[in-house]
DNA sequence: ACTATATTGTACGCATTCGTACTAAATACG
DNA sequence: CGTATTTAGTACGAATGCGTACAATATAGT
């Protein structure tokens, strides 16, 4: 007998709480290190690398460029990057972590990941494997749905 | 033998990528309707009731209070909502929906909800209640770890 | 009754986020 | 060679989102 439909609801609001839960825990824990969340997501990026273009570090972290102008301009203010023309292509500007950011990634890094790590051991490996199965096929089917992105 | 730790970190990034890819298709759709995703929320919320405070519409839409006031703002100037005086609790606010706010009710949330249902079909029942017990899970063992909200 | 405390909502500043428009530079095409 | 299109980044306005401070009201403790 065929359902009255929304029995997905639950799955729904539970997604959208815990991740909540999430972004609440982590970035109260990256704020009393100093900084904000896509703030961190940059400094991770950049990150034993040599540099990468604004269109690189947007596609790592999912900012559109509009975004991470802003976001780069507020690292840049406090020193932690720099941003050096492109050798090669003369649109493009090279991004890359000046020595305070590197070292700032060298100390927070590993420091937030041991903070987020006990809240997933809690889980244990094998549901912790399911559960990243099952939100990568509800991902794959949610951009299978959407448009393409205009960025 | 004890592992390198920070196994938990492809499961973190699926549930950060699954999230945005759920909102963004979720967004991009109550846009087209006219509303953005917390004017939707607030709407949603006060649907089939009588009106509500605001503490009691942020404790459903996870919203602080100082967020609501501005989402409140622009739908009471766009005439869906009415802040009424509460009758018996002076430092309260009762919100209801104005009779234009019900009918956008009526018309745009189970159309939002048949938006997203062929989405998460593709998971299938059981799949789907694995998935959200094991976000509950996640979720409480955050909570678990977190200080309680200010509000 | 009186005072200390807690609760409700608003005001404000800072940071993000997106969409759109714009400039500059590189590439494709005729 | 010259123009059209594409690409990279910035500028700007509207709307969250959070933290803090604040005014008005309610409640508790004495």
């Amino acid at each position: 007998m065929p359902t009255t439909g929304f029995e997905f609801l639950p799955t729904l609001r539970e997604l959208v709480r815990t991740y909540q839960a999430f972004d609440a825990f982590s970035s109260a824990h990256i704020r009393r290190l100093g900084l904000t969340s896509p703030q961190f997501d940059v400094i991770a990026t950049l990150g034993n690398t040599q540099g990468m273009s604004c269109r690189d570090i947007g596609q790592k972290t999912l900012m559109v460029k509009g975004t991470l102008t802003g976001v780069l301009d507020r690292l840049e203010q406090k020193g932690l990057i720099s941003r050096i023309s492109h050798p090669t292509d003369g649109r493009s500007t090279l991004v890359r972590l000046s020595p305070a950011g590197e070292d700032l990634f060298v100390r927070v890094f590993s420091a937030h990941l041991t903070h987020l790590e006990p809240v997933f051991a809690q889980l244990g490996p094998g549901p912790l494997e399911t559960l990243r199965q099952h939100l990568e096929l509800l991902r794959h089917s949610l951009e299978k749905q959407s448009a393409p992105p205009s960025d």
